[in-house]
DNA sequence: TATAATTAAATTGCATACAATCAATAACAG
DNA sequence: CTGTTATTGATTGTATGCAATTTAATTATA
């Protein structure tokens, strides 16, 4: 049966998922050194910048749910990273900070994107370009939840 | 620390990852009915296509390996839509075949593009803009295994 | 031709992911 | 103030993904 809808090469979520795999993997050389995976990786991102965040907030920035999050990090608590505390004003959120070993592994971790960026051989238009598709893709979701 | 080059937004690996996963989501409904996950649709994608496939081929198409691939094609395989059988010419090649269950599978996937397309708020300029690009990065990777 | 090297899947182990459900806490309606 | 509702993480169950190893079959080679 000839169905050209459903021939791989017209699919465009094949492309994104391939392109999104390749590049998690590629980054395991990368974060093997810093003892983190590449989901453990864009936490310590988030904290990087934040200090402080609960569960919830790195779920929406990160579109990751607490079934991912929490043995997350617990791991990323075990390896001495972050530290996991109920807040006192609302016990059902938990805080998630910087130890400082966690905060001490930024320095390590300033040569990776350099490294990733040079895996993706596009001109900086093609990848800018890029980005904003995918963040007007992104845009789109939340109107359409 | 300030490190421009470590914030979450300045990275492009994380849409792309956030992307993808979501529209991995999002197929979820569309594909429930047919008894598939997207991983699994996928694989009929390129089996309604070859009609015949062996693991390292479906492997190298898809960018999976055995380890993801056989305990796939075992589901497939319980769920009635493929064969798999040795070749005899090469006894350590498994041929992955669909079933007349896994034809017809095939015409009531045909309305999943058309119902995912509507969750990616693109135009079609857009959309081909993204996928040349998301190709040209795969053709990179090739170069660069 | 016996052996070494290669190849193809399968297996094992670890780390996500997400849906669905649960338990604890907080907010709220009456 | 109390019974109900909503929110937050944690848990459970299923399905990937990939690295590393193993097993079986085939091919290359001394």
């Amino acid at each position: 049966m000839i169905c050209p809808q459903l021939k791989l090469e017209n699919q465009l979520c094949f492309p994104l998922y391939a392109v999104s795999k390749e590049i998690t993997r590629r980054y395991t050389p990368f974060l093997e050194p810093l003892g983190l995976t590449y989901t453990q990786y864009i936490v310590m991102l988030v904290l990087w910048e934040e200090k402080k965040c609960n569960v919830t907030e790195l779920g929406k920035k990160l579109f990751l749910d607490s079934g991912t999050l929490t043995p997350l990090l617990k791991k990323l608590e075990a390896k001495g990273y972050v530290k996991r505390t109920r807040e006192e004003s609302d016990e059902r959120c938990l805080s998630v900070r910087l130890t400082d070993e966690g905060e001490k592994l930024q320095s390590k971790a300033k040569n990776v994107p350099k490294a990733m960026a040079s895996c993706v051989n596009l001109s900086p238009a093609e990848a800018k370009q890029l980005y904003s598709t995918l963040y007007k893709i992104l845009e789109g979701f939340k109107d359409n939840a």
